[in-house]
DNA sequence: GACCTGATCAATGTCAGACAATTAAATGTC
DNA sequence: GACATTTAATTGTCTGACATTGATCAGGTC
């Protein structure tokens, strides 16, 4: 059972290596790395190598690099904001190369968001039920383009995520409902469909406002069941 | 207003370069790019330069190499299996890194598994709940290390979300309840608090089997607040 | 014909050494 | 003390070389 893995390239190794240390906090944030020429003698390997294993870990946003006299590699502070584009990125290749159904997407999308309702309804700010305002005012102008319309969906429903006041959970959901963006757009570019969606807005937004988490619940579940019904739609007249 | 961002490196451009074709759909899985003196041709750099640009996409996953005649660089699969890890990590550092309270963390998390409790109770498979059953008698072990303990739950919990039958949706759940187990283990290091654990881990996997989803919704919210509340306590008594 | 064997070749992996660009700190000048 | 200059450390990039890998192909043997 030779289940060695094979040995990958040095400069995997010694990212693997730094990553782990940063991982399990052996390195903290602010610390700085040793300079890439002393990182290429402790490790036996040329500057080149070092060098490329410090541009996956850079990749990642675990380390930043300055140049000039005491410059270097630094462990990188990981922030939400930071780290957001890098998961929707993610999470959008990953709906795009598995051939995952509209259906199952949208069940998982629908069913993460809907874990905000009751912080949301609790918490709701008046900032941010501004911004579901406007956004919903932006989608009844008849003008705009597919493309923006989508854009303003997710703004709403990224407010409606953010009223739930926890930074963490704001991360995983906002992440999620951007990747399902580009599925989005291949599925609504019909026009018929805005008026039902900005109504369910409209009942999101007057259950947040009223702090009434069910309405804004059923809202979120009418929501996914009209979505799935103009994705099957869409999908067979596709086919025909 | 000389808003325009410094010029990155330009590996960094590079790799911007190629991720934007991919993530666009110029580029599809299983493309080859072309090798890297081509490419370093193409963008007037040094072949050097190239493989740094390559080497971030590698560490993202987008691009996978081969050696040899023939080889290069290919578009890769990206597999909910191999996403997980990555994600972890950074979510594991991410709440490391901002200082955001259990409370906060714990909110999240548990708002978030919720999120699968009606699907789950719908479509569980007696797999996952024989997966479930072992992993209780596990716990119930009085000699299992704490490291032990936390690992069997979350495994335990992983097979809850994946009860729900959508992968899209554990691919979310269960990155966000392994990222918070360092955080569990720093808090759970009190053996007094596994029966009361145990407990409703039993009612969740008892609710699950008579599909009563509701049960298995309050029993979450029940080890919400005692995790919460444990963590209080520790918290206390290691300030004082 | 089927099967092994070695040569070939294109590609990545790694190295050593060089120079350019940048930036903080030390130094010098008024 | 304020300002200009030099210095040194460090990353960014380039060049050219060699090692390693692995598919393909030609040739030889049974």
């Amino acid at each position: 059972m030779k289940n060695a893995k094979q040995p990958s390239s040095l400069s995997a190794q010694i990212a693997d290596a730094i990553r782990t240390a940063i991982v399990d906090g052996r390195l903290l944030v602010g610390d700085r790395l040793p300079s890439e020429a002393e990182l290429a003698d402790q490790h036996g390997v040329s500057r080149a190598t070092v060098r490329e294993a410090l541009k996956r870990l850079a990749a990642q946003s675990l380390i930043r690099t300055e140049r000039g006299a005491f410059g270097g590699a630094f462990i990188n502070h990981l922030s939400y904001e930071e780290a957001r584009p890098q998961q929707v990125t993610t999470s959008t290749l990953l709906l795009g190369m598995n051939a995952i159904s509209f259906q199952v997407a949208c069940e998982a999308r629908y069913a993460l968001e809907r874990s905000c309702t009751a912080l949301a309804a609790a918490r709701r700010t008046d900032r941010l039920l501004d911004i579901m305002l406007a956004e919903i005012a932006r989608q009844a102008n008849p003008d705009l383009t597919d493309e923006a319309f989508c854009a303003s969906d997710v703004a709403f429903h990224r407010a409606l995520v953010d009223s739930a006041g926890n930074e963490v959970l704001s991360y995983h959901l906002a992440g999620s409902v951007e990747a399902m963006q580009p599925l989005m757009n291949m599925i609504t570019f019909t026009a018929r469909s805005r008026a039902e969606i900005i109504k369910l807005h409209e009942t999101i937004l007057n259950g947040l406002e009223a702090r009434d988490a069910a309405s804004v619940d059923t809202a979120l579940i009418a929501l996914e069941r009209y979505t799935v019904e103009l994705g099957k739609t869409v999908l067979e007249k596709r086919g025909a």
